[in-house]
RNA sequence: GUCCCCAUCGUCUAGUUGGCCCAGGACUCCGGCUUUUCACGCCGGCAACAGGGGUUCAAAUCCCCUUGGGGACGCCA
């Protein structure tokens, strides 16, 4: 069993789902559990990413036998580190006439992608180059064109798989792509990379997330062009927004670090994920993950995307603080995350020079260690602006910094003064309402510094809450016009 | 658009070898009890088998169609 979390961005919720089903499988049948880094997408692959998501597992519990860090004996376990091989295992297709050379160049193909969509078309490579002469081929390398490999997928009958929740897939292959294997830039599609390791790597169960169904075939083919015996393939359903689509942080605090920012338990959060599309046989809600371990079977999984709810999650927790925890444990908790040092010592000089004595502390800085802040909408309106306007201003920020990824204090403020004049508001306008909306109150220290610290999912709930409130300001505003 | 997957209360789900289910539990919400208050706890309530055809003595459970939802269709994973 392995999980292969991609370092490109924060800790997800999802991979942690995915890891821990894995576990539960490794550990149930006396399995190894390999972690695999999937770093192949060069540029948005970050090392800090890497460590936040092995960081993340650990704190949720979800320890590996194998991996980039604890080494094992399949290694390297960083798929970056594994190049040579992937582009062994290409030429070996290459040669074998199972894959061959695309001199298309993205642009090619994003307008060729255009077109097909155009004509309301199935958007699909059309294998231009499929059947190049050899002196065709050569041709374009003497001219130096980059190239791609693909792979040559059948193209009639069928491909059928078993997937071991579902019973029998099958997708024709004409509806497959000619996946491209390797990239230009030499390294591994994910799909080859995949194959490749899992295979080296001795993986018998492929637990991964429903959206992989579709490309499940390119799979199977490769494992059927290396001449290598399969695994079983499970495909977990994939955890939901409230509306119903594939879970994101658009919709949802899908960052780990969120959960353990907002004094969530990792066993909590374990439990919790547990009984996402799984249920104990006797339907107990609270238990631990060796308790999930003893009781774990595929056919106790249901296939419905289940929904995320922070909601339920919350109630977990809070069984765990007075029914699973005792005084003792629970206090240990609160002492780590009340105290959290590194908080803490965020705080320090933003505080510093606004108090006197210790007991000053608590007063200045109670919204860093609360959820939301009481708002209201009087409080938030600027004079010169109406609630409506106050509104949608806010609305517009908070996607703005949705889509914000660096999060320091300077960034911040370039960004949030440059979109101020945008919106052609003055201002001092702008920036109380603000204030107002992240810390509850008129005075505080410099705004971008509290907004690092309370960081990114904080922030965004509460100019949630605000625009929420500016809303109910507009609704009184138009009763008493 | 094409292909694939899925379908029980608002949400998570039990139910799947068809009958014990006019569908059970949990979250949320609403009552009540307990409590100086709040919370917890306890008791109670609202609330679902998407629709239509079959198969069968009998279907939430099996089959088909429709509808709905989701996913995939990237030199991202």
């Amino acid at each position: 069993m392995r999980i292969g979390p991609s370092p490109t961005g924060e800790p997800h919720v999802g991979t942690a789902y995915i890891a821990l089903f894995n576990l539960a499988f490794a550990r149930k049948h006396g399995g190894k559990f390999v972690l695999r880094i999937e770093d192949t997408d060069q540029e948005r692959s970050k090392p800090e990413w890497e460590a936040q998501i092995m960081a993340s597992l650990k704190w949720l519990g979800l320890d590996w036998d194998e991996g980039p860090d604890v080494g094992g004996p399949h290694g390297p376990y960083r798929q970056s580190e594994r190049q040579q091989i992937h582009r062994e295992h290409a030429m070996k297709l290459l040669e074998s006439g199972h894959a061959y050379r695309c001199f298309a160049t993205k642009e090619e193909l994003d307008a060729l992608r255009a077109e097909q969509i155009e004509r309301k078309e199935t958007p699909r490579y059309d294998g231009r180059h499929r059947d190049l002469s050899q002196a065709q081929i050569d041709a374009f390398i003497a001219e130096g064109r980059p190239f791609v490999i693909r792979m040559k997928m059948p193209t009639d009958g069928t491909t059928v798989f078993r997937d071991e929740l579902r019973g029998d897939v099958s997708i024709e292959n004409e509806q497959v792509d000619d996946q491209i294997l390797l990239k230009s830039d030499g390294f591994p599609t994910y799909h080859l990379a995949n194959v490749v390791d899992d295979h080296l790597m001795g993986i018998t169960h492929v637990i991964r997330a429903e959206e992989w169904i579709s490309s499940t075939p390119k799979h199977v083919v490769l494992y059927e062009m290396f001449g290598w015996e399969k695994p079983k393939f499970i495909h977990m359903p994939l955890l939901r927004n409230e509306n119903g689509s594939k879970i994101s942080k658009r919709k949802n605090p899908v960052s780990l670090m969120d959960y353990k920012s907002r004094g969530f338990l990792p066993q909590a959060v374990v439990n919790y994920l547990s009984r996402m599309g799984w249920s104990m046989p006797d339907e107990r809600e609270i238990f631990s993950f060796d308790d999930f371990v003893e009781n774990f079977t595929f056919e106790r999984i249901s296939l419905g995307g289940p929904k995320f709810d922070i909601e339920k999650m919350s109630w977990v927790n809070g069984k765990y603080y007075r029914e699973v925890l005792d005084e003792q444990a629970f206090g240990d908790h609160l002492l780590s995350y009340v105290f959290d040092e590194a908080r803490l010592r965020a705080l320090v000089p933003l505080v510093r020079e606004r108090m006197d004595k210790g007991e000053d502390f608590i007063g200045l800085t109670e919204y860093f260690f609360s959820g939301d802040v009481e708002i209201q909408p009087d409080d938030i309106k600027p004079k010169k602006q109406t609630f409506k306007a106050l509104a949608q201003t806010f609305e517009r920020y908070a996607d703005l910094l949705d889509r914000q990824d660096d999060y320091s204090p300077a960034a911040l403020e370039e960004v949030t003064r440059e979109f101020v004049e945008k919106e052609e508001w003055k201002t001092r306008d702008f920036f109380m309402p603000l204030r107002i909306a992240v810390t509850g109150r008129k005075a505080s220290p410099p705004l971008f510094d509290v907004m690092t610290i309370l960081g990114r999912p904080l922030v965004r709930r509460r100019l949630r809450n605000a625009v929420a409130a500016a809303k109910l300001g507009a609704k009184q505003e138009g009763k008493n016009k």
